[in-house]
DNA sequence: AATTCGTGGTA
DNA sequence: TTACCAAGAAT
């Protein structure tokens, strides 16, 4: 499957966003708050808020220096909000143990807050140019179709999804430009609703499109529900919040979500997340 | 292994 | 309008 190589390099060469995060000055710090925030959401929405953390925090020591609940602002809306806060947590372990430097190894990186395989990996791979196996959503439905044949991968990640991803990955000094030039193809080509095979540069060796393009055929991909779901009562709680300097009082947060039971619920559990903490008896502030 | 955790854009 | 999806991690 080395074929697959020249063509899909080339093609990232002249269709690669660029992405700040991607530039030659960029640090593996940029690289670390990129992947964090590119964690189930999309670049566009990143873009800038990725810039305002890195002008305001250049440095991981800049962040740990912060209280939580500044992350926690700054985060925005981009989504699940632990994400700021294990960014915030990362950032002190790596000023504890690795002198603020951002660690190179990928046992390094998973020991961090927040770092899982595919973030270790890339962080690794992208910020570092290691050879790494980076399997995330888009590598593994462009290596699921063009090398084996479905529409969809597996739920979770398998033996057989790994040692494939390992097989055609090149040696270094690629390997990382690789991997970046997938992932890449899968957000802009071969996406999961409407791929572009017409503008694929490795269309003539997919084998799910040599099979016809046989629909999916696996279990009942999960759909997340979301109209009344403690996500987004969360949400709306969190925001209000985030969104107000200073303490809020409870008759704010009434307001946001009227239903008391869950409320008060999803209160504890912010609490006991550490995105929120009680300000005095009916007030609640960023930690 | 299956759930939980935000948000907003698109078809 | 509803359904689906977006550079996952933690439990």
């Amino acid at each position: 499957m080395s074929d697959l190589h020249a063509p899909l390099l080339a093609w990232y060469d002249e269709h690669a966003r660029d992405l700040p995060w991607r530039r030659p000055e960029a640090s593996p710090w940029s690289v670390m708050v990129s992947e964090f925030m590119l964690q189930q959401t999309p670049v566009v929405r990143v873009l800038p808020v990725h810039e305002r953390w890195l002008a305001t925090w250049p440095t991981p020591a800049d962040l740990a220096a912060e209280p939580a609940g500044e992350a926690v602002r700054a985060w925005g809306r981009l989504g699940y909000p632990r994400r700021a806060l294990r960014l915030h947590a990362a950032a002190g372990a790596i000023v504890e143990r690795h002198d603020g430097e951002v660690p190179a190894s990928y046992d390094d990186l998973l020991a961090l807050p927040g770092v899982g395989d595919y973030t270790a990996a890339a962080i690794a791979a992208f910020a570092f140019g290691q050879r790494q196996v980076v399997l995330d959503t888009n590598v593994r439905r462009v290596l699921g179709r063009a090398v084996g044949g479905v529409e969809f991968p597996a739920a979770s990640v398998t033996r057989a999804e790994r040692d494939r991803a390992e097989a055609v990955l090149p040696d270094e000094p690629l390997a990382a430009t690789w991997s970046v030039a997938v992932m890449e193809l899968g957000a802009l080509v071969c996406t999961a609703t409407s791929p572009r095979c017409d503008a694929c540069p490795v269309a003539d060796l997919c084998t799910w499109r040599a099979a016809g393009h046989p629909a999916y055929d696996g279990p009942p991909r999960k759909v997340q529900a979301w109209a009344g779901t403690d996500r987004q009562c969360r949400g709306r709680l969190l925001g209000a919040v985030r969104d107000t300097d200073g303490p809020v009082h409870v008759s704010r947060l009434e307001a946001a979500w009227p239903e008391a039971a869950q409320r008060e619920r999803c209160l504890a559990a912010l609490v006991a997340d550490g995105l929120l903490v009680r300000a005095g008896e009916s007030a609640y502030a960023l930690p």
